[in-house]
DNA sequence: ATGAAAGCGCTAACAT
DNA sequence: ATGTTAGCGCTTTCAT
């Protein structure tokens, strides 16, 4: 910068002011420092322009990892958006380890990002700091799941009224053994996709053992073991409806070690709707939600906040549609009839 | 830090020695600086850190796009190697797009980063601006892709070798109508792997027409594309290697819609060993390269370099495996019998 | 409208 | 062994 108001013959606060856009410059200074801009290929120095501006044109996400397909997919909407606006992202793989997450929040916020972009695995331990961002002047938003006192803006999805919908369509098949394997009870988007399974339940006054809802891990070695233990229950669920497709997927890999048929002896339906849902055999039904659209609109949020929206708190909650494919099929006619033999009068 | 030199009642400088980890600080000293730091939470100030130093704990990673699995494993690999070691890395989607790729490479240099991991999408573009990183100090590593003349790390597949392998198991499987489709012939890694597949038809003395190897975009759609133009041509191939699974994905899904059956009508070999790859009906035989390793070892060398090795330039090549499953099979029967009546002297 | 200069938080060279 | 200070590249007030 220093050789361009050499080569420009203007001071160091001229070149400064050309660069940021002032319109105080005269045309003929102006052009001068642009030209010596380009001959030099000058390119302002973050660091230093950051630690002056007290902000830089990062803006964190924190996620648990970028190979599960859903948050890439998620990381690719929010860099679309953020780069647009001239963000760059930072991304942070916490792998659902909570210090690796501490350790991330707290170093990169002395890079002094714009913003945050926030989809934790620790509903508890990231509050504070964040927090401790927004005070520090960074915009943020949490995605996807939410910490329970969390007052600021947030981006989810319809996860309850997407299960809902989900379990309603088995149970319209004629299920009534139906049985769930849920993410980690702790995070908010799993815990309303059990509420929305449990509604739908409700309303078809279908009682299930506590044990048909499976708690797992939002993976697929979860989703096998969890199937697994869910195929050896007597009576044996005729539908397995699965918090995710990384779930469904390692459902659907236990009932074919079972010796089983989907979706002749047992329907699955998944939650994300990802690529590979069509590609698995049988193809997955999976309750889509707008993954993309998840990292677009919360860094579309960050960067209004930034650009002076002092608005009330956002929450936008992106729609869900149930995507039927071929993993999903009435109860068999054998089992039906076994169970009303077997219990006459059962509610179940 | 001035309130930690405060609180200690030390001065600025040796509150940087302590923090520095330099030996010099006696122990009541260090204790008293260390216990401030406890008690004020204190993070140092990366940007300033950086600017100082001429250098931050940051690598850069350029890659296509996350959401592709493939670039998200080597993301993991890297990161987690990076993590370990105490840097961080900031990724880069350039899409392929030239521009773009420009643009994050020549702004994040700005961020003073102490590494720098490309996996190209321009073998001649990013090669200069590779250099000047050199030249400004830090380490750079090529990897998977290689731009023609960089003299630098690198870190790559057998590709050739892999391809060969996988080309040779269908000639041995008794086909002798072959096709092949690539991913952009820019691209070094893809270039080797028709390499390799030509390598093994020459040595089977097979001679193809040049329209039965297909140059495509390494995705989906670019496989469905291709191989409908293929499964158009008469003769028709009787098996598909494809340069990434992404491509024999989309070629899975031309011959379904082509009414046709893999592996009874024609075989499919991908490349990478995707997870998909054994999730797809028919499950997909592809060549496996140790894609999480390719992004460690970049990673580690990278480190190496910054912790002052200055030997001669790497280049680390990673070993391919054939993995086999049910998307291979011998050719069809009646296809045979029919080539042999209508070119009885062919060499096809 | 332009220039001069202070200072962001830190490190490293130098002085004590 | 510890303290003092210049300065990294930039922005921004304050003079002019």
């Amino acid at each position: 910068m220093k050789e361009i108001a050499r080569l420009a013959d203007v001071s160091l606060g001229t070149v400064s002011n050309v660069l940021s856009g002032l319109p105080t410059v005269r045309e003929p200074l102006r052009k001068r420092v642009l030209e010596a801009v380009q001959a030099l290929g000058y390119q302002p120095n973050q660091l230093a322009r950051g630690l002056r501006r007290d902000k830089t044109n990062i803006i964190g996400m924190v996620i648990s990892d970028v190979s599960n397909p859903f948050f890439a997919a998620v990381v690719r909407g929010a860099e679309d958006t953020a780069f647009k606006n001239g963000y760059r992202l930072f991304i942070c793989n916490s792998d659902n380890d909570f210090t690796k997450e501490q350790t991330y929040l707290r170093e990169m916020q002395t890079y002094l990002p714009s913003g945050l972009i926030i989809m934790t695995s620790n509903i508890k331990g990231s509050l504070a700091l964040a927090e401790e961002y927004r005070k520090a002047g960074s915009a943020v938003v949490y995605v996807d799941r939410l910490p329970h006192h969390w007052t600021g803006d947030t981006v989810t999805s319809m996860h309850e009224d997407g299960a809902y919908q989900a379990t309603k369509h088995l149970i319209g098949l004629g299920h009534k053994l139906l049985s769930m394997i849920g993410g980690s009870s702790q995070l908010t988007n799993s815990g309303e996709r059990v509420a929305g399974f449990r509604k739908a339940l409700r309303e078809a006054r279908i009682t299930l053992k506590p044990e048909y809802i499976q708690e797992g891990k939002f993976d697929k070695e979860s989703g096998y073991q969890k199937a697994t233990l869910l195929l050896n229950m007597s009576p044996r669920p005729t539908a397995v409806f699965a918090a995710n497709d990384l779930l469904a997927l390692g459902a659907l890999n236990a009932i074919r070690h079972f010796g089983l048929r989907c979706p002749e002896d047992i329907s699955v339906i998944g939650f994300d709707n990802l690529d590979v849902a069509e590609f698995v055999t049988p193809s997955l039904s999976s309750v889509e939600q707008s993954v993309y659209q998840l990292g677009a609109v919360a860094a579309q949020m960050i960067v209004d906040r930034i650009q002076g929206d002092t608005g009330p708190r956002k929450e936008r909650v992106l729609t869900t549609a149930l995507r039927l494919r071929a993993s999903v099929a009435p109860p068999p006619m054998q089992d039906a009839a076994k169970r009303a033999r077997h219990k006459p009068s059962g509610k179940n």
